[in-house]
DNA sequence: TTTTTAGCAGACCGTTTAGTCTGTTTCAAG
DNA sequence: CTTGAAACAGACTAAACGGTCTGCTAAAAA
């Protein structure tokens, strides 16, 4: 077999996912993305044959990519608390830490870009961005539901909502970083999900074993 | 004066409108627009010198739009209770009420076709979207500081950043109903967000009083 | 050593794009 | 009725776009 390929492939899909997350889809060119990989149309187009193709790829990574975090972090907050209330607060509580690197290196949501840019369910991406997040809505709601049957909860809420509300807080908190240009949001709209749940489930919040979680207040005059 | 201009320029808009939110900015034409409106390049490049004065002129008569909406349903829900807390939960159950039909006319948020689609700051439209966030966040946070200071909440939440999470919610209910196209999801996320805020505030919820969120719980199987 | 094939380079091409230009129509002021 | 300027209509253009094509190179199989 001749040469490897896969370096170029993956400096291609580097390269079009920073762009495709700062311009979006349609804003960025087939000819930017060879530029900025340094790669060549006849290196591009072996790749992928069309610009569609090129999409695909990116979403199939970065939701495997995603998949995989999510599965990463419930497995930590698993190992972590055998209480399934307290598993899905130390859950938020790992993203919660991680949330200032993930918006630094990913300004927005990969899935926004391609939900709000292309005619809808024109490929395959809008399957495996549906995919994506049933496994997150399932993973969670399996564990709310655990945990409203250990502490029964205060108030007479929708598991299925609130499994679904840990997506929205992402999504939503992305486009309030970015809109307001101060990444700092992600983490604590995710603090407020995470303080929100304690109270639904009656878990005590423990903010001492969380320093960065002190700091939440710090913020009276917006950044803008 | 010459014959006026403003229904040919209202057309351009509105169409405009309909076909961003369908397949993001970038991804428009101007012919597109042209023809979807009945008007012509003349028309069209009499009133928007460029692609991205359109962009402008549609952020500001949404941004416009979506203020006022804000402000009408908060006085509404000031006319119908006096207490702040009530008057916070009583906007997001007007807004609750007219979920469907608002995402039924506007499948996503024109704010994050722009925020997402072009290069950040380029011109003024950053600057609009950033404003009418601002409305919403001063807003909600003065009622949610004067609810507080009433009724202490049983949390100590941040109230700037639960102020924030309403606008957070709304953003990703729309990116959610999007991609799992079910336009439910708006308000199940809204209802939800709504019963977080009775418990955090100790107000009852009044079902009774609300018929449509009875059927909240009528989607045990995702529609998909 | 020869052959084969994936990997790559870059000139090239047809189409689409945003934007221009030359008119023509409308309508009210003078 | 004339005029003047805003409101259009639509042919046209230069650049950018996604995609093709021909050919070269590297490396392993025969």
């Amino acid at each position: 077999m001749p040469k490897d390929g896969a370096p170029t492939r993956t400096r291609i899909l580097d390269s079009a996912e920073r762009l495709i997350l700062q311009r979006g889809f349609a804003a960025t060119s087939v000819d930017e993305v060879i530029a900025d990989s340094r790669s060549s149309k006849g290196a591009f187009f072996h790749h992928f044959p069309t610009k569609n193709d090129l999409g695909r790829a990116l979403v199939a990574r970065y939701a495997a990519a995603d998949v995989e975090h999510l599965e990463t972090f419930m497995t930590a907050a698993e190992a972590e608390i055998a209480d399934p209330a307290g598993q899905v607060i130390a859950f938020i509580r790992l993203f919660e830490e991680a949330a200032d690197e993930i918006v630094a290196e990913q300004p927005s949501c990969l899935y926004v870009s391609f939900i709000y840019d292309r005619q809808l369910s024109e490929d395959g991406t809008t399957e495996m961005i549906v995919d994506a997040i049933v496994a997150w809505r399932d993973l969670l709601r399996a564990k709310l539901q655990a945990a409203a049957d250990l502490h029964p909860p205060s108030s007479d809420i929708d598991l299925q909502d609130l499994a679904d509300h840990v997506f929205v807080t992402f999504e939503g908190a992305f486009i309030l970083a970015r809109s307001l240009q101060d990444p700092s949001h992600m983490r604590r709209q995710l603090a407020l999900l995470r303080g929100l749940l304690e109270l639904l489930f009656d878990v005590p919040s423990k903010a001492t074993t969380s320093p960065r979680t002190l700091t939440r207040r710090s913020h009276d005059r917006p950044r803008q």
